[in-house]
DNA sequence: ATGAAACCTTGACTGAGATCAAGTGGAACC
DNA sequence: GGTTCCACTTGATCTCAGTCAAGGTTTCAT
């Protein structure tokens, strides 16, 4: 059964206005977006779209994870993005889709048919500069996940992976309080695996070590604490001064 | 000695002009670009700009290679961006620089100020939209770069590397005529090791390996021969029948 | 010529992470 | 209540690439 949130259908009341590619647009701009929009969910586990097929519609995630991925021929993959709800998703311009997108959770997507888009596109200074923005910041964090693709040990990807998440959350969540950090984690070890460049068993026997010794806990299989931000920037490998930004 | 050609002044004899931020502009705009623009060149080695300075001017390569590159404070260094000619540098909107840019080998820039770049980015929507579409293809190469990092074997890395160079040759240069392809290697070991995610001496052990079986020749250290591009494109682990596009 | 400094190659050994394999725990379904 | 399935854990072993070390080339300055 389909439970992600999804209880809005005008975008005034739309939980990722502001964050959105619609973000900076006037009253007038949204009545024309509302006029072309959709809403479509999909089931954890769905495709989205599979790569090399025909991509008639662009759209922002509006709750839920979605994951880009590639695949070689002998069955390796290697995950490229992890949208979260705000980003956007296709590209204007192109016809077929570079990666499989899937939804990694339950996931709702408003979405654009790609034509009228590129054509309001054209007309919404808008609409284009924040796409520009949101790109340029997408471009940033996949180079500093090659960073982490090419020169971290098993265990800094995983303090990495644990720490983006911990961040982005915090990000989205209404206040963030002070102390521990709390989430569940919404990939499984072979999600996470694809994501770091590493095998499942590798994932497991990293998330067990930081257990043991006490930099994160965990309630079941998915639901981290983080008692200390600080140490596991640490084990990160990251300029342990890294600010809280973004 | 700075070796690096460098003999035009106005656009219109510009070597990048329709391939770089400004190949949409019609000849108005270019007049203006051409009122705030100045030509920088810089020696192979040398720093263009360190991560976290300010950046106040941003700008097209016009002939040379510059990498951009992430340094771990215990030294690790990963390159996460090799821009060739008509690559565009800087973050318009964004005050300091997120990575090292380091000229690979002798470069020549075409600057802009950033301030008044920016205002006739607002201005000029051709200059924007180009550069979108510039910011999206880097963003495609990233991720496919990602699949390298986190996937391939030494060998395959090597082969990707080889092949997207030869590639991006091609694509420039003035005509690709059939048979073997013949190219310079514009990076040491060193920089080939830190852009691949391996260590100099697997570099070498590698190249060594495909020059003894046949994949590559070698005249020196830098001048390569590929006798059958399908090869070298087998061993990368790519899909074979990847065009010849871009 | 000689020395020094880059840049590159090759060899021997080591170790982090992959692979192969078995087993656990919990949820769903009959 | 038992079976099945899935996500995950843990152990044993293997292997690819890293590390350490030595030596070779080329270039450039003295």
């Amino acid at each position: 059964m389909l439970k992600a949130q999804f209880d809005h259908t005008n975008c005034s009341d739309c939980p990722i206005r502001h964050r959105a590619v619609c973000a900076h647009c006037d009253v007038d701009e949204l009545e024309e977006l509302e006029g072309i929009k959709y809403y479509r969910t999909f089931e954890a586990g769905q495709t989205v779209i599979w790569s090399g097929d025909q991509m008639n519609f662009v759209g922002s995630v509006v709750s839920g994870i979605a994951s880009l991925t590639q695949t070689m021929e002998d069955g390796r993959t290697q995950m490229v993005g992890l949208l979260l709800p705000s980003d956007f998703v296709g590209r204007p311009g192109r016809e077929t889709a570079p990666y499989d997108v899937l939804a990694t959770t339950d996931l709702v997507m408003c979405c654009f048919r790609k034509k009228p888009f590129e054509t309001l596109m054209g007309s919404t200074p808008h609409i284009a500069h924040r796409l520009l923005q949101m790109t340029l910041d997408e471009l940033d964090a996949a180079r500093e996940w090659m960073l982490v693709l090419g020169r971290k040990t098993a265990r800094e990807k995983i303090a990495s992976l644990l720490s983006i998440i911990a961040r982005r959350d915090a990000s989205i969540a209404p206040k963030q309080k002070p102390g521990p950090i709390v989430f569940d984690l919404p990939l499984t070890r072979e999600a996470m695996a694809d994501y770091l460049g590493l095998t499942l068993e590798t994932v497991s026997r990293q998330i067990s070590a930081l257990k043991k010794e006490g930099v994160i806990e965990l309630e079941g299989k998915r639901h981290v604490t983080i008692p200390d931000m600080r140490r596991l920037m640490d084990e990160a490998g990251d300029d342990s001064d890294g600010g809280f930004l973004i």
